[in-house]
DNA sequence: ACAGGAGCTTGACACTGTCAAGCAGATCGG
DNA sequence: CCGATCTGCTTGACAGTGTCAAGCTCCTGT
């Protein structure tokens, strides 16, 4: 009535059970029961907001969704004007969102039970990915308003180092050895691009 | 008592059965009581064999971890002598397996009641991140073993492509458009480095 | 012949997601 | 002011899950 959304505050409550839940004891915390029990529910109340456990995941995806953009935007308005600089930003932002958040990574990029063509999804997710696309434009061939092959690239690098070194292994390592900073890889992939000024260190 | 190992039968029929299920129901369709029932045993059979449910899917991971290397080293053997073409090869094999393997390529990688470092396990999984360093050592700087720069920038990079493109996303496409084949890529991050005669193409 | 153990079954338990039914309270037409 | 309707939630039940303790049945070694 005040707001733009009608927002029942419960759905929001139940979401922010979720993550909590996940953010303590990961995947296998988060429960439809427990979510409902900790925003002081009874045990089907969830069912009414979302449509069964795919929809509070699909729903907590999609707030995540929202921070995680929100967090590499912060980074790379925090990289200043420098063209590498800025995406290096937002993959550190990438790579800090995934370190911190476990479960809501997991549940944003792993989780078969999200329905990924969800309306209350997608917008979120895209958002994400023109983050990325933006900060990749310096680096395309001439005024061009993508490079797709950079962009894949890109994405491709930062999420599989994302998952291989935070996501599917916890703490150990299987790589062999202390990993290489991720910027380092960056620099491999756009080295040959055009770099305006930005080449050193 | 003629082979090697003891290797009992219902053990290897327990894998299998979970395979079966991963492959035609997904993620959601393997469970310790559906899979000791398409062996023909009791429910509760399988925890005698494994520890619960996490070292059913540590088992599942570990025989996943064989094959997938299999593959790589066959897809790369096929490549002739190339450095570049063999270096294809293993992420082709890398992505065929993805691809057709939805299931168990989760397991393998995004699953997290799997025992990462559980001794049954960490010997296959090794095997397959060897194959992808010999692959890359034709493009290390001089005569070097390794090049942990390389070597983790293209295990991300066919990791971030598979889990985005197939693991992720069953069937629809987030990434806008069709996504860049993967070699092109492959070729925008080992260029600069020394391709001894196989640039062409 | 007998002890012991490996391999599997049986039965129970708490917990899960899902569904149908029902209840409380607001809203609204008359 | 009264009754109908609808939203938001509760209650109760159900099948299915992983896990555990106990017991059963062979098979082997002595």
């Amino acid at each position: 009535m005040q707001d733009a959304t009608p927002a029942p505050s419960l759905r929001d409550g139940l979401i922010e059970a979720g993550i909590a839940l996940l953010n303590e004891g990961g995947m296998a915390a988060l429960t439809l029961r427990r979510a409902a029990a900790r925003a002081g529910v009874s045990h089907a109340a969830p069912a009414y907001h979302f449509d069964g456990l795919p929809g509070l995941l699909t729903a907590i995806a999609a707030r995540a969704f929202a921070d995680f953009s929100d967090r590499m935007q912060t980074a790379r308005d925090a990289a200043g004007s420098d063209p590498f600089g800025r995406l290096t930003g937002i993959c550190q932002g990438y790579l800090d969102f995934a370190r911190i958040n476990h479960g809501l990574f997991h549940v944003m990029f792993a989780s078969p039970q999200v329905m990924r063509g969800d309306p209350g999804l997608t917008p979120h997710s895209q958002r994400s990915y023109l983050l990325l696309r933006e900060a990749c434009l310096p680096f395309a061939p001439a005024g061009a308003q993508e490079d797709p092959v950079l962009e894949t690239a890109v994405w491709s690098l930062v999420h599989g180092y994302a998952t291989l070194g935070f996501s599917s292994l916890p703490r150990e390592r299987q790589v062999f050895g202390t990993p290489p900073d991720f910027s380092i890889l960056l620099h491999t992939l756009v080295a040959g691009r055009q770099l305006p000024d930005s080449a050193g260190r």
